[in-house]
This record gives C-alpha cells, sequence and structure tokens, in this order.
DNA sequence: CATGAATGAGAGTTCATTCAT
DNA sequence: AATGAATGAACTCTCATTCAT
C-alpha cells in the first residue's frame, strides 16, 4: 500500500514534467520513419499514449513540433559531447579514432542517428532549421574532427591534407551508416552491421592518413 | 503512310512521345526538393507545362508516378553505366578509379543524383521501390565496384580487406556528396565543392587501399 | 460565531459572493466585442482573473453562460426601472421625454447597452432567450411608451397616430444609437456623440409628434 | 430536343460564372441568420449545392468569403443605387421621401437588408471590412440625404437642424427595421410589418423636419 | 488528347468540457 | 472552492483523383 500510493500520486506534476520530451521522442520516431509530411499527429500522439489535443498543450503547430524535437534532443547531446571531449586521450591518433568512435557510439547508434536523414529530407522546406543545424551543429561537429586532423599533421602523424574537405571525407561514412539503419536497412539489414562496417571503415582510413606503417591503432 | 503523313505533326507526336519523361523530369525535381508527400501534383503539371488532368493521362496515381520516375531514369543510366564499363582499363587501380569517378560523373554530378536523397527519404514509406532499388541498382552498383576491388587484391595492388564492407566505404563519401547536394547546399555551398571534395576523397580512400608508396593514380 | 468568526475570512466571502456577477460582467463584455461563437471561455476566465474551471462552477455551460448574463443583467435593471418609473413627472409631454431620456441613462449610456447588440446578433441561435427577450422586456418597455404617448393623445397634446409602430419608430433611433456604440464606433468615433445625436434626435421626434408649436421641451 | 440541346450545353462554363455570386448569395444568407463564427463551410456549400472544396476554388478562406459578401453585394447595389438617384425628383420633400424609400426598397426589403445586422455583428472582429463598410457605404449614403435635407433648407422647406445628427436620426428607424426583420422578427413577426411601420415613420419624421402645416406628402 | 472544375476523404487545429488534484 | 492538464468532437482547409467537356 505505502509503495503504491509513494509513485501514485504526484501523477499530473510529474507527467507535465516529462511530457514534452515523450512527445518529442515519439515525434523524432515517426519523423525519421515517415518524414515530416507523412507523419500524422494522430499518429505522433498515439505513440506517445495522449489524445491529439494534448500536442497542442506542448507545441503550437506541428512545424514547431518539427523545430523543437531537432534542436531540443540535438542541444542535449551537444553539451553532453563537449563534456566528453574534454576527457579523451592527448595522442592525436587514438583521439581522431575516439571522436569518430563517439560520434557513432553517441549519435549514429541511438535513436538520434535519425536526425541527419531527417534534416537531409527536410533541409529545403524548413531553411531556418537546417541553417541552424549547419551552423550550430555541424560546423560544430566539424570543427573538432579538424582540429585532432591539425594536430595529428603538425605532429607529423598524419599526412598533409586538405584538412575541411578530408573532415567531411571521414565523416561521411559515419553518416551514411546512421542515414542507411533508419532507411534501407529493412531491405538489407546484411548492409548495417556496424561491427563490420566499422572495422573497414578505420582501417581504410587511417591508412590512409597516417605517414608511417600500421601505427597499431586499428584493432 | 506516305512522308507526308510521316511527318504531317512532327511537334504533336513528338511532344506525345516525350511527355511521359518530361513529367518525370519535373516530378523527380520535386521530389528531391520537397519530398514525395510534400509534392503537389498541381505543381508537377506546372512545373512541366501541362495541366493536373493530364498527368492522369501518363500515371494512374501519385505513387506510379513516383515508381515511374525512379524506375524509369534509373534504367535509362543502369544501361549507359555498363555500355561504359566494357570499355574501362584493365589495369585494377585505375579501373576502381574510373568505376567511382564515372559513378560521380554519370550519376552524382547530374539531376540523378538526387534519387539517392529520395530514396533515403522514402524507403520506409515505398518498401517496393526501396527493395527493387537495393536489389536492381544498389546490389549491381556494388558488385562492380567488388570486382574491381577482388581484381586488386588478387593481383597484390590493393590490401587485403573485407571486400564488401569496404565497398560500402568507398561508396559512402560519393552517396554522401550527392545527398548533400541536395539538401544542405542550400545552407552551406562552401561544404558542397565537388573540385576539393573529391581529390580529397581518392587521397585518402586510394592511400588506404593501396598496398605500395603512391601509384601515381592520383591526380 | 464571534466577531472573529464573522471577520475570518471576509475577503473569501465576498469574493464567493460576487463571482458569478463578476464572471457574467466579463462575459457580457465579451459576447458584446466578439458575439457568442468568437468569444472564448478561456478569455472570459482570464478577464475574471479565474481558472477556465472555475466557470463550471457557476454556469453549467457556455449556453448557461450566456443566458444567465442576458437574464441576470437585465432583470437587474428591470426592477430599478420600475422604481424610477414612479418618481416621473405627470405631464405626458415630460413623461414621455423623461421615458426615453431614462432608457438611454438607465440602459443604453451603461454597459448594459451592449445587450440589445447581442440579442439582435444572437436572436437565431438562442431562439429561447429571444423570446424571453421579446416578452419579458421589449414588449413591457413599449408597453411603457405606448402608455405615455396614448395618454398624451387622450389629452390633445400629440398627434392621433399609430401607437404601436410609433413605439418603435420612437425607440428605434435610442436602440440604434446603443448599438452603434457598441460595433462601429471604432471606426467612426464622430458618428456615435450622444451629446450631438439625442437633441437632434428629441427636436425632430418632438415636433414630429406634437400638435401645436414648440411646447419647450426641448433642451 | 434543340431548345434542350441549346440550353444543356454549355454547363461548365456557366457555372464558372455564376458559382462565386451563388455562393456569396448563399453565405450572406447564413452569416445573416447564424453570424460569421456559427456558419460553417459544410452549411454554406451545402445550401449552394456544391461541396465543400468548390468554396475553395473561389475564396482562400472563410475571410476571404465574407469579405467578398460584404464587398461584392454593396459594391453592385451602391452603383445601381447611384444611377436611381439621377432619376429622382427635384422637390427636397419629395426627394427625400423617395431616397428614403428607394433606401428600403432597394436594400432594406431584400436580402441585403440582412447585411446591416452582419456588420453590427462583426465590426469588431473585421476591422478592416468595418472600415471600408463605414466609408465606403455608410458615409456615401449619409452624403445623399445629407443634400437632400440641405437643399430643403435652403428653399426653406424643411426647419433648420443639425444636418449630419438629423441624417442619422432619419437612417435610424429603417436600418432598425431592416435589422429587426433579420433577428427578432422570428419572435414577434407583428413588430416587422413594413407597411404599418414606415407610414408611422414618415408621419412622425416629415412632420418634424416640414416648417409648415401638412405638406401633403405624406400618404 | 487535354483540360480544369468539382469532389470528398483526411489532415491540422481549436475549444467547450471534464476531472484528478 | 479552485485549478489546469487532458480530452475529442467539430471545424477549416488541402489535395489526389475524377469526369464532362
Amino acid at each position: 500500500m505505502s509503495e503504491q500510493h509513494a509513485t501514485a500520486r504526484p501523477r499530473h506534476r510529474r507527467r507535465k514534467q516529462a511530457r514534452p520530451s515523450e512527445l518529442a521522442a515519439a515525434a523524432l520516431g515517426l519523423f525519421v520513419e515517415k518524414g515530416y509530411a507523412a507523419t500524422r499527429l494522430d499518429e505522433v500522439a498515439a505513440r506517445a499514449g495522449v489524445s491529439k489535443g494534448t500536442l497542442y498543450l506542448y507545441f503550437d503547430s506541428k512545424e514547431a513540433l518539427f523545430k523543437a524535437v531537432i534542436q531540443d534532443r540535438v542541444e542535449a547531446v551537444m553539451s553532453e559531447g563537449e563534456a566528453l571531449l574534454a576527457s579523451l586521450q592527448d595522442d592525436p591518433v587514438r583521439l581522431l579514432r575516439e571522436i569518430l568512435m563517439g560520434w557513432w557510439e553517441l549519435i549514429g547508434a541511438t535513436d538520434l542517428g535519425g536526425i541527419p536523414k531527417v534534416m537531409i529530407a527536410e533541409a529545403h522546406n524548413f531553411p531556418e532549421v537546417a541553417r541552424y543545424f549547419n551552423e550550430d551543429v555541424i560546423s560544430r561537429g566539424r570543427a573538432v574532427v579538424a582540429s585532432a586532423l591539425r594536430l595529428g599533421i603538425e605532429r607529423g602523424l598524419f599526412r598533409v591534407v586538405d584538412v575541411p574537405a578530408t573532415v567531411q571525407v571521414l565523416m561521411a561514412p559515419l553518416i551514411m551508416l546512421s542515414v542507411w539503419r533508419n532507411s534501407m536497412a529493412v531491405c538489407d539489414p546484411a548492409a548495417c552491421r556496424p561491427e563490420v562496417y566499422l572495422p573497414a571503415y578505420f582501417d581504410v582510413v587511417f591508412k590512409g592518413l597516417l605517414t608511417g606503417p600500421d601505427s597499431g591503432v586499428l584493432p
């Protein structure tokens, strides 16, 4: 009786706090699956276990829901990511590896991995969100990778490459993998096995970057 | 039957023949820009310079239009691509390079470069199209790259790698570039300059694949 | 029981008594401004400084609120008006003038002046209220004016006219003025100056009613 | 056969021309009856014998429909009215009488007689329409009455009165009658008999305006 | 063949009403 | 007594689809 009572009481209040993120999570899932336009608010509400009208207690419109979903989820992971960066290795080669692997584990492999798919699909329809995403998210991410790359070049561990372009080349397979997992994977699950794909990825790109013979960072 | 008859209404005849592909081209452009659901048939018709009803003379439904757009355009380029393959180098290193560069020039850089974006966005909504695309297009493309890669490995020019996974890693930056050109490019045109991106790409991946020192295939 | 008790929560007690009429006043104001259908209960509650749910402690529904607003406010003024009538002049000419002017001052010029506008707008949607208003309010008002008019005719002060029709003609400019003040006045405040309008009104209608030369009742 | 054929053929074209005014007429009727907010577009469409979507072929939104209904109907009658004015008497007394009676016959007694009711009810919700109506319709109407009144005063036929205020007083009973016919009439048909009301009206106001004894214009 | 007016099912959004707190 | 989070029916508006011309 006591335990039951203790958890049953503050129902309204607790939900009030939790609702927006529950709704956003449900919405993100559907936006990733079906795209923005094809997602009906009925479905979002049903998946979150509320009625359609409840969505409008927390979001002004479908468009506002979309923006909130992208920005709120992204900002949460950004701060988490920056905290992680501080704890990373000083060795540039390990550093770059940990950054790329960290991106995969923190973003690519989680439900946030669907956001790149959504942003790719909706960039034209939501230019403001796309601009925000490009400037506040992608650019910052690229800067982190670029600084690791530059550090390695300075110390003679990486070959001299065009840093900005190479950063994009390095990120592309990771982003592609997370996009693929959220779109074509249903057709071809074999093509989306990170445990096979990632080693091959690290193998090629580190061999492609390093100056000397195999440095032993590859697993 | 006579000359007269054959040329009586050349414009009319030609247009009649050309209509479906004109419509498909207009539709593809809009599907790439806005996505399937957000594209109105009004717009497709307007862009093609016909009335909305005319679309239904050539396509049974919006869905049928979508499928036709993907399949027709893709099949056209597939046969063209296979013809090209026959004329390629026998040297595996050059061969791989020509395949990847050929993909870019024939697909990535043209309006077909939007198709990967569309397929990524709509895979969940059109599983049959996605399956077709995966099996008849992607798999065949991968097979071509894989055979070049295997040839190079057999001849000791490429390192021994996991071929299927590495094929995907190799394709990812190219697909990513073509996707990016059709979505985020409006926000960040600087990030989509193939003339900068492609050399950095070839630099890293060929250095990452080759066994010996630089073979000189990189421009 | 003691003084202490009686005054223990004076604010609370007084508010509890005052609530329904505060709510009704807020509702009337909004019904007059925007009409019944366009008035949201949120707004009524906000204007009265309570929550939306509180409205339902005092009124069963929006419709019940509407009826209460009309009937309560109207009945209050009806009894007040009848008290006033007893104190009026015996001279039919002055009597009629005081009735008409009294209507303006007691109703037309106050917030009750909005009720005719609301009743006009909502008569079709609330036929019962309209019937009540017509029978219990308008008819009684007309009867008062009619008896003054008949008295004047009997005494040879007013010309012989069709009494029921003339009563309506006499009331029309007054009602029109109070309606106008609550609708078009925002566009054209100059058209709603009672200090100009009322003298012109009394000038024309008394000159139109009186048998002899100017009797001097006009200011 | 021939007659049938002659009228049956151009169905689409003829409707295309006629539709907007059919729709506007249906909409006006309902706006007058129930008010803007309480009128559902379903009903408008049903009354006009079309589907809901058809409304949107001719009007961008419910609001646009409202504006069009007011403005189109009003403008049509304004030009008609101005044509009539040219043909009126030169005698100021008859002129004024014909103007007032003409207003009744052309506007008050027709379906346009509902427009004052609607404008009164919706002035707050559609301030732009109210401004238009006030400036382009009411003011012009007042100017016509004012000029007849001034003419009569100049020629010594009417007493010297405050012209602008008296114009409003003169119009008020007419407008009130048309408003009443469209709102309270259902409750009290006896109060809305123009054949009784109008003579009493003309009796009082002309007696109220004229300088001398009865001039004989009153029927 | 081609048109475009017409349709109506379905989507986003609002708001009177309820009820656990 | 008072709150305000939640509901869902009802509304406005959209757009794929049809069909008479």
